[in-house]
DNA sequence: AGCTACATGTAACGAGTTACATGATTAT
DNA sequence: ATAATCATGTAACTCGTTACATGTAGCT
């Protein structure tokens, strides 16, 4: 359900089409929310369906046509009362967990280089985040709320991606140690 | 795909029913796959289809009978195979930090007390695993290749609830400042 | 008498992924 | 030429959630 709340969220600063959400939720919505551009334009079909969002067709020169979304006063409330409502923490899902349980059927190599990859990942990833962190917040005092919610889940996202460095850090380690059993 | 991944992984053990691999799944397993039961017997049904997995119906006395599952020659090399694929890092997607951002909706004391609500159920889980880690992995020095992979993952459930701990911290500290704005 | 645990399933729906389809402009 | 970016969409499929359906045993 919280796609819809996402771009509700991203259309109450902004208007935007679909294809600028998307390539917004690609970069620095990445830390806490990702979507397809096939979903985010099946969930605009919808939320202007319920009166959420309402669209304007905008032409350009030399480019297609863009159709731009505006939150409505109907699409506030609707956010305004999730945002009211308790949320679950996230479902971890890691594929490369299951992979690390199933390990003794690879060689020992295999799995090595898949967590030496994975730490590549994230250390890319926490490279933009305080790129980002540099550009946009270098002074942490002088925020106004607004922007330190902002500021703080990008926050999460510098988190996350040195919690991730650090295990594999940590398994690459492990797994290496020479084993008598 | 992963979750028969999970499911055939568990299996590679031990011999479990869907309603054994469902509990298994809410406690163990919970810090890097979960599912529901209804999901469980849907991927037991297809996996069987494909005999990956092959089952037995095992009567008990004041109990209903069990549906035990083993996995097949075939479903140890599928899962082989997806093994040495690589995997991608899990999508994020949490529902909190859509909350964050839109925070400004509502009181602030709604979202500083439902990070709050959230640092608890993460201190909760942590001590969980942390209890999980002292009665089975007193020693790491002492453990087999396969038992230091099982610690690999539980390692990681640790950490994971750590981070979100000190996130908790960071953003209550942060968002309860005053601001001037 | 009512709750929890044991045990398996179907049905419907919502969310996420992948493939397909179209067509213009700009950069190499 | 051909690839990338801009721009919007449909269709099919898989995965995840919620509700419904059924029935026994043991505990309070």
């Amino acid at each position: 359900m919280a796609l819809a709340h996402t771009i509700l969220a991203t259309l109450g600063d902004e208007a935007y089409s679909g294809y600028d959400l998307w390539k917004k939720f690609s970069q620095t919505k990445a830390c806490y929310w990702q979507a397809s551009q096939q979903q985010i334009y099946r969930e605009l079909g919808k939320l202007e369906k319920e009166e959420a969002i309402d669209s304007e067709i905008i032409a350009q020169k030399g480019r297609p046509a863009k159709k731009i979304y505006q939150i409505t006063d109907k699409g506030i409330e609707k956010l305004k009362n999730w945002v009211l409502e308790p949320a679950e923490p996230m479902a971890i899902r890691e594929d490369l967990l299951v992979k690390v349980i199933s390990a003794h059927l690879a060689p020992k190599s295999v799995i090595l280089q898949e967590i030496e990859r994975h730490r590549q990942i994230h250390t890319q990833q926490l490279s933009v985040y305080k790129e980002i962190e540099q550009q946009n917040f270098p002074d942490v005092s002088k925020l106004s709320y607004k922007q330190k919610c902002i500021y703080a889940t990008l926050r999460c996202g510098i988190g996350y991606e040195s919690y991730r460095i650090s295990w594999c850090d940590e398994a690459i380690s492990l797994l290496s140690e020479e084993t008598s059993k």
